[in-house]
DNA sequence: CTTTATTTATTGCATCTGCAACAAGGTCAA
DNA sequence: TTGACCTTGTTGCAGATGCAATAAATAAAG
């Protein structure tokens, strides 16, 4: 039964988890940099920013589920392209202050309708099976470790 | 509905899909790495030469869903650690012919069990969601595009 | 047979990534 | 207040990544 020799790499539930999931970001970040030139990271740090009005490099860290480093790139290229401004958090001058400019606003006003639409055509062709995903990400997703 | 203001980023499918695989995935390279230090790429194309005996790069590259050049970066390096063999082709030179060594079929018998092993903890975790994400991920690695 | 196209693997290059310093600010106890 | 410790964000660095260019081999066309 868990002979090696039957084992099989393209049933393997870590591999085939990667592999759908570098299946559908490629196809998400093709749209993104096509209609508007950014990069996935970008976009996570926009959409997070978006719902939560501002934050912290630390706070997208833990949100967002991107290492820091990460996010203080991201963070300065937003703000080059003049998408999100950073300023001093007066109350804790080691934190920063990161918000979305009207430039950024309005870019993200038309990345979620995209966004939405790319989820809504991929759930199209999951059908039935959309539902499934959901359960078993969200059993993942809110494992114990 | 489709309010730009109600987005949730932790609810979109393809963010929650990366989450979901990046997590599986550092818990199994973190296994894989303190046990026998080797790397993600590293273990899929040992994987898939165990499965297939042989092969050539652009065998692994459309099976193993990997770039050609990392196929033949991580091929270098698993032959400098003496677990595989290129030798060419001689029916299409082009062709090299990757095999594993004998030392390499002992690393893998050692690796499988191991894989089996993380695959089943996984599995217990998820109880009955389990199916779920496997129908799921199924009709995601079959659709059309 | 020779010339042109195609296929295969490798490599150069620019970029991205994660980790480990690091500097600056804050906290807490004595 | 001082000094030891903790937090936060940035940066240096080594390694990984993807794409494009290349060289070698084969196939196809004339």
């Amino acid at each position: 039964m868990s002979d090696p020799a039957d084992f099989d790499l393209n049933a393997f539930l870590p591999y085939r988890l990667n592999a759908a999931a570098a299946r559908v970001s490629r196809a998400f970040a093709e749209r993104y940099r096509a209609e508007f030139g950014i990069s996935i990271p970008e976009w996570r740090v926009l959409a997070h920013l978006f719902q939560s009005g501002d934050g912290s490099v630390r706070d997208i860290e833990a949100r967002a589920d991107m290492e820091k480093s990460k996010v203080s790139r991201t963070a300065t290229r937003l703000e080059a392209a003049g998408y999100i401004s950073k300023s001093v958090n007066d109350a804790d001058r080691r934190l920063l202050l990161l918000r979305l400019t009207p430039k950024g606003q309005e870019l993200v006003a038309r990345l979620i309708p995209v966004a939405i639409q790319f989820q809504t055509e991929l759930r199209g062709q999951l059908g039935a099976q959309a539902q499934a995903l959901d359960s078993g990400l969200t059993a993942l997703l809110t494992a114990p470790e």
